[in-house]
RNA sequence: GCGAAAGUGGCGGAACUGGCAGACGCGCUGGAUUUAGGAUCCAGUGGGGCAUCCCCGUGGGGGUUCGAAUCCCCCCUUUCGCACCA
């Protein structure tokens, strides 16, 4: 027998795959189409074991629908844009461009030693002119419509970054990227108008019906929708003017309002208090507001604060005179940036109100309470009975909620409203390693696009991109410098440059036609493959990448460029991998390899180790190179695959690795035995020729055949329905099991071979998609000619499934007390006879009758006594 | 605080629509074989009385049911998301 050699095998089936072009998307055709992809990589350089979970799993995915038939779709390409490769090379004088060229190439290579097979004829790079041509013609097309403009806004600024920060990057107070926490800053900044299709990414959420729920919910937090009423508030002394607006979602409890608040950066708020005693001590106030840290602000980790402007505004429903404060806990950036404030029914309020003494109003009162303002310590926000509220009084506070709505829009004081916490995506960055925003400033003609046939603007490559704070690129006068496409004059071009989050909200679009000239995309191969069949990739995009893909993609139906709202019908979001990390407490991360008695091999200190998700800061990364060096590719990917539910974070095991190298040895020992021991001469038929005699009535050997049919509808539901990777290697393994022993117990002049040979070949198939390398070695080695790939994956025949006997449990009161063997076809009455005259039930009966019998067909016999 | 998901052997995890809990694998124990290696093979492996019989057992407590890891109620823990959103 010939040894399982990884080491050749690997290398010689890779170049085949390669060779062979077997992974090219063909055009339309009888076969499905099926579009499968997964999230294009950050070019970080290498890749690790966790990594490959991701791509292994596609891989599986691309092979099994490639056996089943299905005309697939699998491209690759690199989201190559960015923060990290522009550090990277100010850290080591290398050009961004040339180490993110590097980095792809290694991965590519890695990719191939996976045996993970691409269409690579359809490869993208978003920092390839080629691409970001398309991001600056999609951004011009937004820019047309208005729906890309460019504003001075308070806005995220990260200081160690030195560039600005969209609000989903912004992670409690600190910057996605550094941790660094983050402030805001003033700035002119170039914004997408997402919020103007809110209510749409919540709406069609309801459509994504095979997207996890988990990630629907977060998109549908994010984008925060709320329904109220903006009110106004007249200020006293200004009747004439413009009244104050709040927004609130609970106008039943506009009775209990005994104050307002405005935000410290609020508009009106010095006007309010000009000239006024109150005026240098509010001033005062809103300064140092405005330089607490908003992060610890926002996250109502300061206490509250505020002070009383010395004004006071009209409720609209009572006529009462409110005192008006401002606030640190009111947000500018959320409603209205002033608040009606309801002590007794808003927990904020009730706080804010008993440190400053203001009174407490009662005006929604449950079945139990509260009864007494002065005793309340939270806010009742239950829902209850309107109270003390004039003719509103008596009335649910929900229907009060609805018939106060009504009253101020008759009234003209109010107007409903609906809010969104959603903000416009700000996508203007001041790095050079992006794609340039295609406008250019002229003074005559003020802010110019540019031309479609100029696109791309070019990003140079000779620029000084250390960060000051301003755009690199505004550093090279040569890209600066351009004539207005307009009037011809001088003008400058818009040196900041985009999000790289914009590259990948369309990519997925350029993968069908990557080549063409003449547009993004081409319409038709579009509509064709798309929306996505399976999109996977991990959680950490759940927000971000998957509501702005989803945001372009509904913009580029809306301009009748695609059929389809929705880029990605199927997702699945895989868990990361994880490893143990040694934490010193003064040398931070070292290698857990290097830990000795749990102590710092630098310092000697005591090291604390946890188990984190693999990453190269942590210096936890298990390196593929090192697994397929002992083992092979097969079998990183068998136990990638086999460790856990690929939806679930899951930790890395070296003796779990070696039990799916066993695995792999048992299957190449097991195959090439059987088929040796089939093959009894030189002119024998191969074993895939005896696998195809007819199917024979295999009288003593039908546990063969019915074990042979149930792994490969396991395999074939686990793998094309659920995604159950996991259960699908047990089934192999379970089968390859199964084959062992029943090969063992049978004499070899008793063996069925036809049905051998069918379970064998049935079972090399099924196992391709795990470990494709072994099993086209194998397959050759069974007689097949060309790649297991173009064989039809096997299928199953229920009536293979059923058994002439089963053996059923007899519970006697839900506890197992003995087993009986039926025929399959037995009458419940034969059932229950059988039960009842097994020796050990009627022991147990000693004579009494059971008052009833259960008999659940095929399972089981409870008899209640 | 709000929202969501999840708690099953020493470990990763199985269990269709409520029907034998612990598949498969790791680890461990014993044995065989071996030029002793991270090889291979066989047997065992939830806990307990340890006897092939019984009892207990899926975070805790209650309930529904002939029967509950699975359904319902209460509680605990962990993880994740959002977080002064009016």
């Amino acid at each position: 027998m010939k040894p399982y050699d990884f080491k050749e095998i690997e290398p010689r089936w890779q170049d085949f795959w390669r060779r062979e072009g077997l992974f090219a998307a063909g055009p339309a055709g009888p076969r499905p189409d099926r579009y499968l992809l997964m999230m294009f990589p950050y070019p970080s350089g290498t890749l690790h074991v966790g990594h490959g979970r991701n791509y292994i799993m596609g891989d599986a995915l691309c092979r099994f629908m490639k056996m089943r038939g299905d005309n697939v779709l699998a491209p690759m390409g690199w989201d190559a844009f960015g923060l990290p490769a522009e550090n990277h090379a100010i850290a080591k004088g290398v050009h961004p461009a040339d180490s993110t060229r590097a980095n792809i190439d290694r991965m590519r290579e890695q990719f191939r030693e996976w045996g993970i097979v691409y269409d690579w004829d359809r490869e993208i790079a978003s920092c390839h002119p080629g691409f970001y041509r398309w991001t600056q013609w999609i951004f011009m097309r937004m820019y047309e419509r208005g729906l890309a403009y460019r504003k001075r806004a308070d806005v995220n600024w990260c200081p160690s970054c030195k560039t600005v920060l969209a609000n989903e990057q912004v992670i409690e107070g600190a910057c996605e990227r550094c941790g660094h926490a983050v402030d805001q800053r003033e700035l002119e900044q170039w914004f997408l108008r997402i919020t103007d299709y809110a209510q749409r990414l919540l709406d069609d959420l309801d459509h994504l019906i095979h997207w996890p729920e988990r990630v629907k919910l977060m998109q549908a937090n994010w984008i925060g929708r709320s329904e109220g009423v903006e009110l106004d508030f007249p200020v006293v002394g200004e009747e004439a003017g413009e009244p104050l607006k709040v927004f609130t979602t609970r106008p039943d409890t506009i009775y209990g309002a005994t104050f307002m608040a405005v935000a410290p950066e609020h508009p009106r708020l010095a006007g309010l208090v000009a000239g006024r005693p109150e005026e240098e001590a509010v001033t005062a106030f809103a300064r140092d507001v405005r330089r607490e840290s908003s992060f610890a602000r926002a996250a109502g980790l300061v206490e509250k604060r505020g002070m009383f402007t010395g004004r006071f505004a009209v409720n609209p429903f009572s006529g009462e005179k409110v005192p008006i404060w401002t606030a640190n806990f009111v947000l500018t950036s959320y409603g209205t940036g002033a608040i009606m404030a309801v002590p007794a029914h808003d927990q904020r309020d009730l706080e804010f109100a008993r440190a400053h003494h203001l009174p407490v109003r009662i005006v929604i009162r449950g079945a139990e309470g509260p009864a007494d303002a002065a005793a309340l310590s939270e806010a009742f926000t239950a829902d209850g009975t309107m109270v003390d509220s004039g003719p509103w009084s008596g009335l649910p506070n929900r229907e009060g909620v609805e018939r106060l709505m009504a009253h101020a829009e008759e009234q003209g004081f109010g107007r409903r409203q609906v809010n969104y916490r959603l903000r416009d995506w700000l996508i203007s960055r001041q790095r050079y390693w992006g794609t340039p925003i295609p406008i250019i400033y002229c003074d005559a003609c003020g802010e110019v696009p540019v031309p479609e046939e100029s696109l791309p603007v070019r990003l140079p490559r000779e620029v000084e991109f250390r960060p000051t704070g301003d755009s690199p690129l505004a550093s090279s006068p040569e890209f600066v410098a351009v004539d207005c496409p307009r009037c011809g004059r001088p003008g400058r071009r818009e040196t900041d440059t985009m999000d790289t989050f914009v590259d990948s909200s369309w990519y997925f679009l350029r993968f069908v036609s990557p080549r063409l000239e003449t547009g993004p995309f081409d319409s038709g191969e579009a509509n064709r493959w798309l929306p996505v069949d399976q999109y996977i990739g991990g959680i950490e995009h759940a927000i971000l990448h998957l509501l702005y893909a989803r945001f372009v993609t509904k913009f580029l139906h809306d301009e009748g460029w695609i059929n389809f709202t929705e880029p990605f019908a199927r997702l699945f979001t895989q868990g990361m991998i994880t490893y143990p990390a040694a934490r010193c407490p003064r040398h931070g991360w070292v290698a857990p390899e290097e830990v000795k008695d749990g102590l710092c091999p630098r310092g000697g200190e005591k090291v604390e180790v946890s188990v984190q998700s693999m990453s190269k800061s942590k210096l936890n990364v298990v390196a593929p190179a090192s697994i397929i060096e002992r083992f092979g590719a097969d079998t990183e990917r068998v136990f990638t695959l086999f460790m856990a539910p690929p939806e679930r974070e899951s930790e890395w095991s070296d003796e779990g690795v070696r039990g799916a190298s066993r695995f792999l040895n048992r299957v190449w020992r097991l195959v090439q035995e059987t088929a040796a021991a089939l093959r009894t001469g030189a002119g024998a038929p191969t074993v895939l020729a005896m696998a195809g005699a007819p199917e024979a009535a295999s009288g003593g050997h039908a546990e063969l055949r019915r074990q042979t049919h149930h792994v490969i509808r396991k395999v074939t539901a686990d793998v094309g329905e659920n995604l159950h990777l996991n259960t699908a290697v047990a089934a192999l393994m379970e089968f390859s099991n199964f084959l062992g022993g029943y090969l063992e117990a049978t004499p070899r002049r008793e063996w069925d071979e036809g049905g051998i040979a069918r379970a064998l070949r049935a079972f090399v198939q099924l196992l391709h998609p795990f470990a494709p390398h072994i099993t086209e070695e194998l397959w050759q080695d069974l007689g097949g000619t060309g790649s297991i790939l173009s064989a039809a994956w096997p299928t199953w025949d229920e009536a293979a499934l059923a058994r002439e006997e089963v053996t059923l449990v007899v519970t006697v009161n839900g506890k197992v007390r003995a087993k009986v063997t039926v025929a399959a076809a037995a009458s419940e009455d034969e059932v229950r006879r059988a039960a009842l005259g097994e020796a050990r039930i009627a022991e147990i009966l000693a004579g009494r009758a059971p008052r009833k019998v259960i008999v659940v067909p095929g399972r089981l016999v409870n008899l209640v006594v």
